[in-house]
DNA sequence: CTGAAAGCGCTAACAG
DNA sequence: CTGTTAGCGCTTTCAG
């Protein structure tokens, strides 16, 4: 590999002009610069970006720490992020956290060393306390997914309750009156957004939510099958059900397949997310879509200006997001 | 930022213990060691990476290259890859080359200049001169999805031909004789690997295939759309079709669906992939299975090795699909 | 077992 | 406009 220095030396100029070609090539007459770029080229040179970096103390990289990436809804996230970042002139450098705390502090020790201009974290199993800290000590952090009081101009959120209202407010339009759950673990914050906006949204048709309608999962199709399953053994069965992510309508969906219930003449089936598949399935679902691409770009612009080091301003990233409707939701029949 | 020169001067020992106790910790008496270790923590120190690497001349890093970062067929690949390589210690730098030439070359001088120890290409458009200066010029560079003949050792690809073959014998083993496909663009070496495959199955069991029941499409649900027009336009439609990916069948399953046109009995859909939304359309679609995971950890452990610089053994690296039967073929009924 | 010193390849003042 | 020089933070001989 050739350095600068072989390239001084073809060229017979000296290693700061070389760089200077490099990088600020109108402070270098017209002749030197053609003759060091011949030279270059003749040696194939390629730059170190870790010796530059080492002195410039900017890398152009925007890590991006995430629970998978594969999957209906990460996968596009990424996507979105990678796709501003790039345009922005900086590379993504992708870690898998997996979801664990463990995990994720360990892949952010790994972006950090590697001194990226900017992280985003998506914080899956992260502790609020150890979010609030990791905000506090890394001005170049940014959270996806979890709006952490203090530093709102730092997270970039959908508004789950407002969705979570939304939805039980379409399904109520509906005639819907009987309205169950299924959420995610209740430990995860944008489930219990989702409950409260679901809750509030039956407190005001003047609705009941018994304890028995709500069924607690973990956000996958095994939820929506032991979900639908014990709301049909109830007395009185809910006739339209909520499902708090795709995967576990997709698991309601299944059920009712199975026990040759129809969708959504018998029970009625609401997703939060809007997947790919959502549309795919059928009958096709009805959700809460998630702008996943505006959540990626808004994010990826976020990086950007941390990475130039940019005041940020202080207004919160809230966005929103809107119904889709489909097949698996209709006016009630009865 | 703490440097190894702030927790040596607080240690009272030389940059060059601190260094040993980074890197090899029982070459340090154990009172030394304890007393860096304690400072290092003090000063919550962490190590430069871009400074070591520059060194070392290793960054751990392996970078890949890929036309799309989200999609039922990437994504499970990146995330395939992603966890070979960080069970290995490495960590991986994606860069979504979008598939242009030009693209994937920018990618591939990011990923240079940061020293990766190894990178891994999905060639897309590359043409197959510079996928073979490539080779030649770098010697820690991986192909996926393309054999390159005098580097089969670090190519990685999944039998296309063999899997077209075994598709279309399955289809005439269900009695079909009049089979059609929707292929791949013309200049897709993968595509022209189905197309041979087909060939030879239909030339094995004595039967035609005229030039209208091939039909070029380009990867995407609107090739299986056109294509299932075309075909249905003629005055002998087949009575099954080949789709040369999923997302082609699932537009001719689309088309179909509109038109009433019964799957399989009336038409009979194959797919070639076998992504995750195979297995969620209805008729579930019976398709060729690519075996992703092995593919990715395939090219993720030869990363690896590329990466330590190990002999890389010359045997090729060929994938063998497999069918997966679902309810989009059955045996033809008139 | 520990320290001193010489770089890795590059950038960034500062002179000229 | 170009060259000299001093590092960036770390690893790695080579002595001691």
């Amino acid at each position: 590999m050739a350095t600068i220095k072989d390239v001084a030396r073809h060229a017979n100029v000296s290693i700061a002009t070389v760089s200077r070609v490099i990088n600020e090539p109108d402070k270098v007459k017209e002749p030197t610069r053609k003759r060091v770029e011949a030279v270059m080229q003749e040696l194939s040179f390629s730059r170190n970006a870790l010796a530059a970096s080492l002195v410039t103390r900017r890398t152009g990289c925007i890590g991006l720490i995430i629970p998978q990436l594969s999957g209906a809804f990460f996968a596009p996230l990424i996507s979105a992020v990678e796709h501003t970042v790039r345009a922005g002139g900086s590379h993504l450098v992708v870690s898998c956290g997996n979801c664990t705390q463990a995990e994720v502090l360990a892949a952010l020790s790994f972006l950090k060393q590697r001194s990226c201009d900017a992280i985003i974290v998506t914080p899956g199993a992260l502790e609020h306390e150890t979010l609030v800290n990791l905000l506090e000590t890394h001005p170049n952090i940014l959270i996806i997914h979890r709006l952490v009081p203090g530093y709102e101009h730092r997270c970039v959120v959908v508004d789950n309750y407002q969705g979570a209202f939304m939805a039980v407010s379409h399904l109520i339009e509906q005639g819907h009156r009987r309205i169950a759950a299924v959420t995610g673990p209740h430990n995860n914050p944008e489930s219990m957004d989702r409950l409260r906006g679901m809750r509030d949204a039956m407190t005001k048709a003047g609705l009941p939510l018994p304890d028995n309608y709500v069924f607690e999962g973990i956000f996958g199709p095994e939820s929506g099958l032991a979900g639908a399953e014990a709301f049909l053994a109830l007395s009185k069965p809910p006739t339209a059900v909520f499902c708090f992510n795709d995967q576990t309508a997709l698991g309601v969906l299944d059920y009712c397949k199975r026990r040759q219930i129809a969708v959504p003449a018998d029970m009625a089936v609401m997703g939060f997310d809007d997947v790919e598949f959502a549309d795919l399935v059928s009958p096709r679902l009805t959700t809460v879509h998630q702008p996943i691409d505006t959540i990626g770009r808004t994010a990826g612009t976020l990086a950007l200006r941390l990475a130039k080091r940019e005041a940020m301003t202080d207004d919160s990233h809230v966005i929103q997001p809107r119904l889709a409707l489909r097949e698996s939701v209709a006016v009630i029949s009865d």
